[in-house]
DNA sequence: GATTGATCATTT
DNA sequence: AAATGATCAATC
């Protein structure tokens, strides 16, 4: 697939393929339809990267860089309701003092995002799942506050060393939980007494409250 | 190990 | 039923 050139094109793809199954849009790319996502969790994602044009692979960057949007797919049931959290960026856990909220990776991978929502319940096998119409997001200023706030939270518990307390039960819309291979992947932070120790690595994840919000707020308009 | 893509599976 | 904590695959 080609990159799209702009915004508007990279939009109209989109809703190309809204209304296809999953397999039939894998089919004409080719790609094999998994039997579920248990072992292929990125699946999706990565399906629709392909037929969008994004930039493929491990970048640490955003899917469409020249754009300065990113993608995101979310499975939402037949209301359209989101059926999982999304992951949004790895936080860091050294080397965080004076880290702002304007120039953190939450903010800026979530300054403009194509959210793709694929219809379908965890029983549904994949190929069965149905592509929605595609919506692109910006946070307004109230939900940039909401993001703001937990971010600033969560970050100042991370830099006061007590990364081990916080749970996925802080923060209104962004959470922090684990994002690792297994409970055996480690990586540097920072420990009670300013002492560096081992601990699972982490990510940030928007709660399924924010994003039905941000989802019905675009369909209801 | 860290980053990309996320969902699974158990607990609440 | 929903949310939290755990996990899977590919790539570099």
């Amino acid at each position: 697939m080609s990159r799209p050139a702009s915004i508007p094109a990279l939009q109209h793809r989109a809703e190309q393929l809204a209304g296809l199954s999953l397999s039939e849009l894998a089919h004409q790319l080719g790609i094999p339809v998994p039997p579920h996502l248990r072992r292929d969790k990125g699946w999706v994602g990565q399906l629709l990267e392909l037929a969008l044009g994004a930039s493929a692979g491990s970048k640490p960057e955003q899917d469409f860089p020249e754009l300065g949007v990113e993608l995101k797919t979310i499975p939402v049931d037949g209301r359209g309701k989101p059926l999982e959290t999304t992951f949004v960026s790895v936080a860091p856990l050294t080397d965080i003092g004076g880290l702002r909220w304007e120039d953190s990776n939450v903010r800026n991978k979530l300054s403009r995002v194509l959210w793709i929502p694929v219809l379908g319940e965890r029983s549904l096998a994949p190929g069965d799942r149905i592509i929605g119409q595609p919506l692109l997001w910006t946070p307004s200023a109230q939900e940039e506050q909401l993001l703001r706030q937990d971010w600033e939270e969560i970050m100042e518990l991370i830099s006061l060393g007590q990364i081990q307390d916080i749970t996925a039960r802080h923060g209104q819309v962004l959470q922090l939980r684990p994002k690792a291979a297994n409970n055996r992947a480690l990586t540097e932070a920072v420990g009670r007494h300013g002492q560096p120790i081992m601990t699972l690595p982490r990510g940030f994840y928007l709660k399924t409250g924010f994003t039905a919000a941000l989802l019905t707020r675009h369909f209801m308009l």
